[in-house]
DNA sequence: GAAGATAGCCACCGATCGGTTGCAATATAC
DNA sequence: GTATATTGCAACCGATCGGTGGCTATCTTC
């Protein structure tokens, strides 16, 4: 019944939004039993910038997100869209598609 | 022997700092024939922001990252660490130790 | 009920982000 | 040679990020 997903059990966990990267931020968290500040500390941010982030502030700089990632023992991956686990057949066919378009 | 991992073969990327994601954003933009200003548009952020991003400024916005990916049609995920594509022997692991940690 | 930990939230404020504008260098095409 | 597209980079400047400190509410524990 969770709503996005949760770590713990190894799944990757595609972030669309930055609501989504708080979910697990605190999630996580939580999963560890670590409190806001002791996420903080070890993340060396603020206990307000995870607080905030955690809130869903529109804003976050991502070198703060990498570090509390870290923290919380998760890493971050760029992957094609549409090709989630197997082949990147989707994102190639993209590439065709772009190219043939930019060509004329 | 990629350093880092070219995305077009869709292989997901770790990215473990802002300038493994630079890399993965410019190379990416590259192989879509983009320009700098037709990625800008494309995402809604100003020309500066992918110039600085792609040269390696050390602090970026997730919000505009995020619309930047999802302009060159890559996604993010979030997954334990040392649990690449396997289960999450460490990230349990870890948890362990860290409850073990608090309660005793 | 007192003490401690945690979380939500506020004001203050320096640092800096990000958009805009402009310009020079380079490459390509005409 | 001229025109166009692209890129690196600078200055200006409003917006806001993020840290510090503090306050309150809640919960647990003694």
């Amino acid at each position: 019944m969770e709503p996005i997903g949760s770590i713990g059990e190894g799944k990757n966990v595609l972030v669309r939004s930055i609501g989504e990267a708080a979910a697990q931020v605190r999630g996580r968290r939580l999963q560890l039993r670590l409190s806001q500040d002791g996420l903080a500390q070890r993340a060396g941010v603020s206990r307000k910038w995870v607080y905030e982030f955690e809130a869903g502030k529109p804003h976050a700089e991502l070198g703060h997100l990498l570090r509390v990632l870290d923290a919380l023992d998760l890493q971050l991956d760029v992957l094609p869209r549409s090709a989630s686990s197997a082949s990147a057949k989707g994102a190639a066919n993209l590439d065709a598609i772009i190219e043939r378009h930019r060509d004329g």
